[in-house]
DNA sequence: CGCGACTCCTGCCGGC
DNA sequence: TGCCGGCAGGAGTCGC
């Protein structure tokens, strides 16, 4: 579910309802996420103030206290607000008991999401080498141009690195490198500075479009049903493999990099 | 240093 | 109907 359009409508879904709210109690329920709950993380929020909620790449900064609370939502991670006394459901792991009568509660039935605390004034090692953000002007094609030279992997698993651009998952991955007509396959390092500045347009395009829906798979953040986020249907090629092609007709072809599946067009795409 | 493989965990889906 | 293998939106870590 979680990617930077999903974790940014999360953040703007849980803000106005958390900045100046008093934290009256946390309650872990579990604390074996992929990394531990800090042991200490109640007495650092609790009777405490968010003053502000932020992003960056796919973790959300809620800062309180002393502190930030930095959180990851994995693959299965969802942050979401519910009234006091809802019934706690398997694989809600955290609640935030706040002093509104609402309750920030977080789920993730995977468990490779995180929740943990980073000091004022500390920066904590996850953040440290996190490239710019998809959106900001420091990203662009010469970015990408110049940290692709000698680079042999695979365009695709290259743009997807957090070190060279923060929140391009694989569902976005795949589907600009459809837009800018690039075989995901292609060599990083043997891209041109013209394709490059292409690609770069549509990873912002793209992300910027999906934000503006509120995220492809905002299904979980609502609270939904089961299967299609409504941005779904927008989707040119992920999850896409052996049926034909929106643009040509012809059937989309499938692979495997860096252990993710790639889809993708032979005809639209070299 | 760069790169690919492996890993964490649960749920779900398709095939037999 | 049930069991089993494989795969899933992430990304840190470990070998080579």
């Amino acid at each position: 579910m979680p990617e930077l359009p999903e974790v940014e409508t999360t953040r703007r879904g849980i803000a106005p309802h958390l900045e100046g709210r008093k934290v009256i109690r946390l309650i872990v329920r579990d604390p074996r996420l992929r990394w531990p709950i800090p042991e200490d993380l109640a007495i650092q929020i609790e009777n405490q103030t968010f003053t502000a909620i932020r992003r960056r790449a796919k973790y959300l900064l809620m800062d309180i206290g002393g502190g930030t609370l930095i959180s990851h939502l994995g693959m299965s991670g969802n942050l979401r607000l519910v009234p006091v006394g809802t019934p706690v459901l398997k694989h809600e792991h955290v609640d935030i008991e706040l002093d509104s009568c609402m309750t920030l509660r977080y789920t993730d039935p995977r468990r490779f999401g995180a929740m943990l605390w980073q000091r004022s004034g500390e920066e904590h090692p996850l953040l440290s080498k996190l490239g710019p953000e998809p959106l900001s002007e420091e990203f662009n094609g010469e970015r990408l141009y110049q940290l692709s030279r000698k680079r042999s992997m695979a365009v695709k698993p290259f743009i997807m690195d957090n070190a060279v651009v923060v929140g391009v998952g694989n569902i976005y991955a795949t589907e600009a490198l459809f837009a800018a007509g690039i075989d995901p396959r292609r060599e990083a390092g043997r891209i041109s500075r013209a394709r490059y500045n292409e690609l770069a347009g549509e990873i912002r395009k793209v992300l910027a479009r999906a934000i503006d829906s509120g995220g492809t798979t905002l299904r979980d953040f609502i609270g939904g049903d089961g299967k299609p986020g409504y941005f779904q249907q927008e989707l040119f090629v992920y999850g896409r493999a052996g049926q034909l092609c929106k643009v040509c007709g012809a059937t989309l072809s499938e692979c495997r990099l860096g252990q993710r599946s790639s889809v993708f067009c032979r005809r639209c795409q070299s």
